[in-house]
DNA sequence: TGAACGTATGAAACATTCTTCAAACGTCGC
DNA sequence: GCGACGTTTGAAGAATGTTTCATACGTTCA
């Protein structure tokens, strides 16, 4: 147990305050796992994926000219995405299906996507 | 404009899909500002800091021990969410008060959490 | 089997990010 | 003014992330 509260530190102005903050904060697993699901969100060529991705599958090559990405870029990321089970992805022959596998994620990126659209008027 | 859509690509397996998609992804400010949105939620000590000020005021220093990490960093993180205008401040003496400004944000981490809460069973 | 194609992967190169350290700034009290 | 304190800032270094290139894998079709 890192944080054993109500041991006053006397540099603090509000050590009060500090501690019901720290009781209020998150799990380090919390942590860990919010850390992570922003972070896979926060690069430019995986929203668009995910924007690609939204309501139809795709296969590799046409996701990668869609997106305006290189195929193994694209592979790249996507093989991201399936490590936290974001995607699911089905074979077909010599081609390689993908499509949003988690609401959670669609829901962040909508809400994510209102934001940017009110802060741009 | 950088995709001139209905400019068949030889190699596509569906280029209908592909115009299709190509027409429903972000724009390149939507997509910036999509992207520097979800970049700045992830980081686990922004996103301590942002639970930290969810309903109350912090001054830096109580803020920096509340979340476990030094002032010189907290101040930096608060540099960034100043300029994303997430936090708002206010100088009392010596002492600096951040809060959160910004109700998206804050949603955007509630949401987060759910899923993660979801995730962790 | 062998060539062609779509996809996946590792490694290297490059860019970005985070923290720390040192130092500066502004305010308060003596 | 001077020193102490809280905060801010720039620069350096370590760590991480992204893309490209080369190559390998798996499938299809001659």
């Amino acid at each position: 147990m890192k944080h054993s509260s109500n041991v006053a530190d006397p540099h603090l102005v509000d050590p009060d305050a500090v501690d019901d903050v720290r009781s209020r904060l998150c799990s380090e697993d919390e942590l860990t796992l919010l850390t992570d699901t922003f972070q896979i969100l926060a690069n430019p060529t995986r929203l668009q994926i995910i924007a690609a991705l939204a309501g139809r599958e795709l296969c590799v090559g046409d996701l990668a000219a869609a997106v305006g990405a290189s195929a193994s870029a694209v592979s790249h990321h996507l093989r991201q995405l399936r490590q936290m089970r974001l995607v699911r992805h089905r074979r077909d022959g010599k081609l390689s299906y993908y499509a949003l596998d988690d609401a959670h994620v669609a829901e962040l990126f909508d809400l994510g996507l209102d934001h940017v659209r009110e802060e741009l008027e």
